[in-house]
DNA sequence: CGCTTTTGACCTGCGC
DNA sequence: GCGCAGGTCAAAAGCG
């Protein structure tokens, strides 16, 4: 049922709270429908029974003229004449009563769909900008606390190292800065790192469009990256450490025999090379769907299963996207933005009470690479954990720092495996193996502490004044280079201000 | 012919 | 400074 895995992934959320008009609008459709949504199966034979739920009734009537695409219906009126004309009229009239209705009904699930798509999307984007927002007011907070004189600084510093802070996402929730070494299996939690933390700093005063890094976190990373001299150039990281083009990596780990995943974007190879300890090459890939779009991939089988393929997003796109390739943009940006966000809020949860209750409910895909250069979140996708046991991560010991992104205690709705497709039909299925997309939503909008995560977010952050209301698909969606227009004004992007402080 | 893939060279950062 | 490893470039080859 993956209809109702979509139904799930936008309850949990609870965006619907306190949020602006949109959001609670969504929600309330696919509240209401959420019954229809359900059972609405297209390809079955019993689709009339299925479609005709009790509350359909009232919702429908609006949508007339769209095109649902199902071939159901098609098929059906073909046939018809040919086969129904032997019957007795009342039958055939009542079969042809039926197909029309089914027609119709067909027309307005479409229309739902679409619907609840967009609404998805604005709902996603809603999120990122609120957690984003949380983050950077939680930082500035910290900051005035702590007297520290960075005035913009975005950076997010849970980065920072200093003594490396590993919280524990466990439910013993360690409050402290001092390290912890949680233990954690490795593809069942969110593990963190940020070693590069002196160089790519940049400086980028408060002027810096705040869209840009709100949006952009990770890409634009690939931008300095390419010239180092802009790392070094503005020294100014004593003070305003600001965006240390520190990159954020989304890490998607899928069980797949094809060499690569589709996730609706065009990609180039650029170059191949063996990754030492994996006998398996690594495969860069750029994005080809705009000239300067800065977003890139590796992908890499695992070494332990050969059947997994290990997909590494990394940059925005700074182009628009096809749904399906939102799809994943949004759902690798909220992975983003939630590594992000949760370490800020960790670390500030140390010091001082975040607006993360220490309660955690331990991401059963989400993993945090230690050893990663940079901070990468991992979406598990081949586990497919009981949704009623969060497995606790257990951290490795040397796990440098962990991100408490469960913060509240799950919400009811989450009674969902994990592992069921999502809005497959934005995703444009028809893949005949997984859609990566729909895995890595599902994956992340049905992890308990990224819905906690956004819950709290907003929830916390409701009071604040929207930023702006773009949408911009993260890591995935549009961000921008250096250059471009800022998708959230006003909010620091997460990945840029993460360094800051680093110091070593 | 244009685009993609292949693949060795090159660059950069890091540890010793 | 040297070697290693990760990442990128770009010429050549392949493909439709
Ligand atoms: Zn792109």
């Amino acid at each position: 049922m993956e209809k109702r895995r979509d139904m799930t992934i936008f309850q949990p959320v609870d965006l619907g709270r306190p949020n602006s008009g949109a959001s609670n609008q969504v929600i309330e459709n696919y509240v209401d429908r959420k019954h229809t949504m359900e059972e609405m199966d297209f390809f079955s034979d019993k689709r009339v029974q299925v479609c005709r739920p009790p509350d359909q009734e009232r919702m429908d009537g609006t949508e007339s003229g769209v095109n649902t695409g199902l071939n159901l219906l098609t098929m059906n009126s073909g046939n018809e004449p040919s086969i129904i004309e032997e019957k007795p009229n009342t039958q055939l009239r009542t079969i042809q009563v039926e197909l029309e209705r089914l027609n119709h009904e067909n027309r307005r699930l479409r229309s739902m769909l679409d619907q609840i798509t967009k609404n998805y999307s604005i709902l996603q984007n809603q999120l990122l900008l609120a957690m984003q927002q949380q983050a950077r007011e939680n930082r500035l907070e910290q900051d005035e606390r702590n007297g520290m004189p960075s005035p913009t600084l975005s950076a997010q510093q849970f980065m920072d190292p200093g003594p490396s802070v590993a919280i524990d996402m466990d439910e013993t929730l360690h409050s402290d800065d001092e390290t912890q070494e949680p233990s954690a299996s490795p593809t069942k939690n969110i593990e963190a790192t940020s070693k590069e933390r002196d160089h790519n700093m940049i400086q980028i005063g408060r002027k810096r469009p705040s869209a840009e890094d709100a949006t952009d976190q990770t890409s634009q990373s690939w931008g300095t990256q390419k010239s180092p001299k802009l790392a070094h150039e503005p020294k100014s990281v004593e003070q305003i450490p600001e965006v240390p083009c520190r990159k954020v990596r989304v890490s998607v780990r899928a069980r797949s025999d094809a060499p690569m995943i589709s996730d609706g974007c065009q990609w180039r190879k650029y170059g191949q090379k063996m990754a030492k300890g994996n006998p398996c090459p690594r495969a860069y890939y750029r994005c080809t769907m705009a000239v300067g779009c800065p977003v890139r991939k590796q992908v890499q089988r695992c070494v332990e299963d050969k059947s997994i393929l290990i997909t590494t997003y990394e940059g925005n796109h700074n182009h628009p996207l096809p749904p399906a390739a939102t799809a994943m943009a949004s759902t690798t940006s909220a992975a983003a933005t939630m590594l992000l966000s949760g370490s800020t809020t960790s670390k500030e949860a140390l010091t001082h009470s975040g607006f993360f209750p220490p309660l955690a409910y331990p991401s059963t895909m989400a993993t945090l690479s230690a050893s990663a250069p940079f901070p990468t979140i991992t979406l598990d996708l081949t586990q497919t954990p009981n949704p009623l046991q969060f497995q606790r991560p257990q951290l490795p010991p040397s796990m440098p720092f962990s991100i408490p992104l469960q913060g509240y205690p799950q919400l009811p709705m989450y009674n969902i495996p994990p592992k069921l497709p999502v809005m497959p039909a934005l995703l444009g299925q028809g893949h005949g193996h997984p859609s990566m997309l729909e895995t890595v939503t599902a994956a992340i909008t049905t992890d308990p502490n990224f819905t906690a995560a956004l819950a709290a977010a907003i929830s916390s952050i409701m009071g604040a004044p929207p930023s702006n209301d773009g949408n911009n698909n993260g890591i995935g969606g549009n961000n921008s280079p250096p250059s471009r227009v800022p998708v959230f004004p006003g909010s620091p992007p997460l990945p840029q201000s993460c360094t800051t402080f680093s110091t070593n």
